[in-house]
RNA sequence: CGGGACGUAGCGUAGCUUGGUAUCGCGUCAGUUUUGGGAACUGAAGGCCGCAGGUUCAAAUCCUGUCGUCCCGACCA
């Protein structure tokens, strides 16, 4: 028979033919977004968001259990407030959005839609930092950013997208290294513990690195298609800001110092890395903590006597047990229904029908692996919750099994070509110069994702120049 | 910004070469029978054929322009 592997839905592209299309299908037959009528602009539809508020919901909580408070900028930045940092403005300037009519009247000073927040941040702290007591100042906020990107794709490239960017101030140095490490680690946190989404932590080369940072770091997630994924980047800024906007202030020997700052975000782009790290030829496939359904009731024969309460009763026993939890009453087949939520990636379906109600059991299939089984009605809570525990661990450890796999030692270019080939990462010993970087990135596409945390050395000299290695380095090609 | 593909009902499409009252499927609405892997039948609604010019008795179709979308590259989360 080979049921199991049969392709369920002819609506999606399968990923082997067309891995973009297979992409751009799933957003919009998950009913995640729809395109705007201006290009780079899409919808964030229900479903989507509300993926998105699931991270929220996690983030929030743990940047608020760090000392972080929410605050709320302007979306709108006077041009020449942009301009007071050199190495920001020129390395945002090309994808700014500006404003110059205001009311039918030209406006003198352009307002630029905020790419990224740095500048209004540091024109507020100006005004409310002026001694060490003033310090630290954690501040983050949840809004959206608008860059003109010439390129566009649905959550993964946009010209507007969401996001939250924390922006800290500090009255050492170490402090805010440590700042910029921390977020790192919650980032990574939410890959390990919701995402199942294994990143690959590291510093970014000085070419890759944020415009105006003094160091960067990031989270890298690897792509079924081979391409890396840059989902979130955490910056230590040093004191250029604070000198450039002028924020001082009196440290605890009565001299005047620029605080140290830090800055950190992720974005929707998040989603795009759950779409492509799980999903599969049916569609969308949801790691249960991240999923706004968790589980979904399907009634079997809904109009005989009795389904709808049994299936009602099931939902209530889920929904009280703290499950998001959907019984869907709606008078299509169930054979619609499986496809419809495989499709949105429910990662559990509950069948309840006549059957099951006599026989007082629940019929339970796993969105991942297709697998189904049935239990007793009374164990059904404890099961799903047991199931969610494992269903992550399997999806986390799938993913990081192909990570692993995807990670390849090069010494020379040859090997470099065969690892592109085969798709992930070439790791590599450096020399530390950019030169090398730009060559590869000639040759290859490929670019420098990071400098993984975890430096073992392999080899002692940079395949490019010959001359002494100095770091590990993992390229790849990258969204 | 270069290369390619494409705009016809909510979605997907036929028609275009060779001008002549708009095709089909899905979905939607009403009803009946159904329901354990995308149900069947009957009936109905729904169109500035992307937009603007031009040619013509007549344009979805031919010509010019324009706007937009998607995909692939260069640049960036």
């Amino acid at each position: 028979m080979g049921k199991e592997n049969q392709i369920k839905n002819d609506a999606i592209t399968r990923q082997e033919d067309d891995f973009a299309q297979w992409y751009t299908d799933v957003c919009r037959k998950a009913e995640l977004m729809d395109y705007s009528s201006v290009k780079g602009f899409i919808i964030y539809r229900p479903y989507g968001y509300a993926i998105w508020e699931e991270i929220q919901k996690y983030l929030d909580r743990r940047f608020k259990e760090t000392g972080h408070q929410n605050v709320y900028m302007p979306t709108v930045i006077p041009e020449s407030l942009l301009q007071k940092e050199k190495d920001h403005v020129e390395g945002f300037a090309p994808e700014c959005l500006i404003a110059n009519i205001g009311g039918g009247q030209k406006i003198d000073d352009p307002l630029i839609i905020r790419p990224t927040s740095e500048t209004l941040f540091c024109e507020h702290y100006a005004k409310i930092i002026s001694s060490y007591r003033d310090l630290p100042k954690l501040y983050n906020q949840w809004c959206s950013v608008v860059r003109w990107e010439k390129t566009t794709r649905p959550f993964l490239r946009g010209a507007e997208f969401l996001w939250q960017e924390g922006h800290t101030m500090h009255e050492t140095e170490e402090e805010a290294r440590t700042e910029a490490l921390k977020m790192l680690e919650i980032y990574d946190d939410l890959g390990r513990d919701i995402l199942a989404v294994p990143f690959t932590k590291g510093r970014k080369t000085d070419k890759e690195k944020f415009a105006g940072a003094l160091e960067t770091y990031s989270i890298e997630a690897l792509m079924p298609d081979g391409k890396a994924l840059q989902s979130g980047t955490t910056h230590y800024f040093g004191t250029g800001f604070a000198e450039a906007f002028g924020i001082k202030f009196q440290g605890r020997d009565g001299k005047l110092y620029n605080p140290h700052q830090t800055s950190w975000g992720v974005s929707t782009r998040l989603l795009g890395a759950i779409i492509m790290v799980h999903g599969d030829d049916n569609g969308l496939s949801l790691p249960p903590y991240v999923a706004p359904i968790q589980a979904v009731v399907i009634p079997v024969a809904q109009q005989k006597p009795g389904v709808i309460p049994a299936a009602r009763e099931l939902e209530k026993m889920l929904k009280d047990a703290g499950v998001r939890v959907k019984c869907d009453e709606s008078d299509k087949t169930p054979g619609w229904k499986y496809s419809e939520y495989e499709m949105k990636g429910v990662p559990l379906r509950i069948e309840i029908g006549p059957r099951d109600i006599e026989a007082g059991v629940v019929t339970i299939a796993v969105r991942h692996d297709g697998r189904k089984i049935t239990i007793k009605k009374e164990e059904m809570v404890d099961t799903v919750q047991q199931l969610f525990k494992q269903v992550h661990q399997e999806m986390y450890q799938k993913a990081y099994a192909y990570l692993l796999d995807h990670v390849t030692e090069v010494t020379n270019m040859d090997e470099f070509n065969k690892a592109m080939e085969k798709g992930g990462y070439a790791k590599m010993m450096w020399c530390g110069d950019v030169a090398c970087e730009n060559k590869i990135k000639e040759l290859t596409t490929a670019t420098a994702r990071c400098i993984p945390f975890n430096q073992m050395g392999f080899a002692d000299t940079c395949p490019i120049c010959g001359k002494k290695a100095k770091k590990v380095v993992l390229f790849a090609k990258a969204y």
